[in-house]
DNA sequence: AGGATCTGACAACAGTTGTAGTCAACCGAG
DNA sequence: CTCGGTTGACTACAACTGTTGTCAGATCCT
């Protein structure tokens, strides 16, 4: 009976909720440590779980990576769609989007190291081609409107490349700048992918 | 008695050639199988050498991934600048300069991806700070006319990231495009960052 | 030929990894 | 109270890591 209710809650709540508690502490660890970082071991200790509950909820050290990843990358994507959403212009589009980004990743930056640097360090990721980064990019490419298929998807990617590089420096405090800056050069550059 | 001679050569001159064996390697694997895949026993196999010389000629496996680093480094740097020696304007300026740097990583891979993605993946090279990127960003940015410290810093930044994002999409395929088309658009990239 | 030097294969160390299994203790339904 | 689902601590395994050490054999100078 997987209905039966144990210390107040059901089984599959309280699995659920150890998933979470995995999801979680592996984020912490993408986020901090890096790839190198998060083992099994490592996780099952920052999640104060053991072995056995890892493997409950996922079938590899990958799949654990993979739904960490995706988490983060989900909840940008939501950001962004909430953010773009009922802004009228493509200007104000552009600022809503970015300030929404760069909100993310500075109120925790994990999930910008996450996003960014993830998909090219961790080899579960890179084997699977998981980049979401290409999906904005794509996203951003659609609003386009100069050049070809080719053209657009060159320009996407070329931006995309050049704000997750500004928000890298930006996290490791290599680039010291004030927010409101950022925000405005990041605006300045999508805007501009659209200029010449 | 260093100089005397072996199997026709001396002692220096084969542990210098074991040294750049060993560099080989390191670069094969950096540049393939990434850094979680570069370890010292595997750097041997790949040099067709026993440990005992790896650390003849280095005191760590970190020492080794600098080397194979400064090695691929010191190359681009080379190609540059004599790219951008004669050139007479800008504009020839910084098409010779991206045509170089396309043709080093177009001609070696592994190369493009020891520069653009190790310092970001192996903890021996982000924990020494080993980016060459922004030292070339600097280079280019140095061009740059428009815009006080800061904003000339961003804009390298941006730039940078740009030129890497685009490279490493055209390196693993997902972007497919001509290398002339590649280059001339790398070209607009870095034109365009002195715009607006 | 003798003796110094160089070579390469391998073992040993303690550590970590992913993954699986065991076993005593607990908890709530009947 | 008993029984079966649930938990957590622990162990086991083979494979790998960086690093150092050993030892038999090859190579050259005198």
């Amino acid at each position: 009976m997987p209905g039966r209710t144990w210390a107040g809650t059901t089984l599959d709540d309280r699995k659920a909720l150890r998933r979470e508690q995995l999801v979680a502490a592996g984020l912490e660890l993408l986020g901090t440590e890096g790839s190198a970082g998060t083992s099994v071991r490592a996780v099952c200790r920052q999640a104060k779980l053991t072995e056995r509950y890892f493997y409950e909820s996922f079938a590899d050290r990958e799949e654990l990576v993979a739904a960490v990843y995706e988490h983060v990358g989900e909840e940008a994507r939501q950001a962004l769609v909430d953010a773009v959403r009922d802004a009228p212009t493509p200007v104000s589009r552009a600022e809503h989007a970015v300030r929404a980004f760069v909100e993310l990743i500075v109120d925790d930056p994990r999930k910008g190291r996450v996003l960014l640097l993830a998909p090219l360090t961790d080899p579960a990721l890179t084997r699977r081609g998981l980049h979401l980064l290409p999906v904005f990019a794509a996203l951003v490419g659609e609003q386009l409107s100069h050049g070809d298929e080719t053209e657009r998807r060159m320009v996407a990617v070329g931006l995309v490349g050049a704000l997750s590089n500004v928000f890298i420096a930006y996290l490791d405090g290599s680039l010291k700048v004030s927010r409101e800056r950022l925000v405005a050069h990041c605006v300045k550059l999508v805007l501009g992918a659209d200029g010449h």
